[in-house]
DNA sequence: CTTAGGG
DNA sequence: CCCTAAG
C-alpha cells in the first residue's frame, strides 16, 4: 500500500526543524530585486541568500541554481571559509560573500540618504535583511568603490582590466554617484 | 558598539 | 575580509 507518508529527513522539512530549534528569525523577509524575466516558478528565493543574483543560461535554466545546505544556524555559518596561517604562527579565517549589484546598489542609496560614514545606520536602514554584511563591511565596501569609480575615470580604454571575468563589474552611472558622494 | 585605517 | 585603535 502507497502510505503516503512524507520524508521527515528530506532535508527541507529538516532545514526548516531546524531553523524552528535554534530560533532562526526572518529569511523570507524583505526580498528586494526584482528579478525580472524569470520564470515565477524559480523565482522562490533561496533561503538565507535574499539576493543571490539567480542567472539563466541561454536555455533559460537556473543558472544560480543552490541547494539548500544545511542553513546558517545563527549567521556564522562556514560558507566560504579559508584558513590562513597569520604571520605569527596562529591560523584565521577569513569568509569572502561576494557582492552583489544589489548590494551595491543599496549601499550607495544608503550613502546618498544618510552620507558617508553613517554605516551603522545604514546598515540598520538598507541593510536590515542581511545578517551578514556589518557596517564595517559597508565602510570597507565602500572605500573600494572609491578606489573603483576613481579607476575607472582617468581610462575607459580597457573598460575592465584584463579579462577579468570574475566579479561582476560595477556600471559606471553608479560609480559616478560614488564619486559624487565622496 | 561605532568609525576610521592599516594589514 | 580581519584586526586594532580611538571615540
Amino acid at each position: 500500500m502507497a502510505l503516503l507518508k512524507f520524508n521527515p529527513s528530506r532535508m527541507g522539512m529538516t532545514v526548516t526543524l531546524v531553523k524552528e530549534a535554534l530560533g532562526a528569525h526572518n529569511f523570507l523577509q524583505d526580498n528586494d530585486e526584482k528579478v525580472q524575466s524569470a520564470p515565477a516558478q524559480v523565482q522562490q528565493r533561496f533561503l538565507g541568500v535574499p539576493d543571490k543574483d539567480i542567472q539563466f543560461s541561454a536555455t533559460g535554466a537556473v543558472k544560480g541554481h543552490k541547494v539548500l545546505k544545511q542553513v546558517d544556524s545563527t549567521g556564522d555559518s562556514d560558507d566560504n571559509v579559508v584558513s590562513v596561517p597569520t604571520s605569527k604562527g596562529g591560523i584565521r579565517r577569513k569568509h569572502h560573500r561576494a557582492w552583489t549589484l544589489s548590494e551595491v546598489m543599496k549601499l550607495v542609496q544608503g550613502v546618498s540618504r544618510y552620507g558617508a560614514g553613517r554605516w551603522s545606520e545604514i546598515k540598520r536602514l538598507a541593510f536590515a535583511s542581511y545578517s551578514y554584511r556589518t557596517s564595517v563591511d559597508l565602510k570597507d565596501k565602500w572605500r573600494n568603490l572609491l578606489k573603483a569609480s576613481l579607476a575607472q575615470i582617468s581610462s575607459n580604454k580597457g573598460i575592465n582590466s584584463r579579462k577579468n571575468v570574475t566579479s561582476m563589474r560595477i556600471p559606471e552611472p553608479i560609480l559616478l554617484r560614488v564619486r559624487e558622494l565622496c
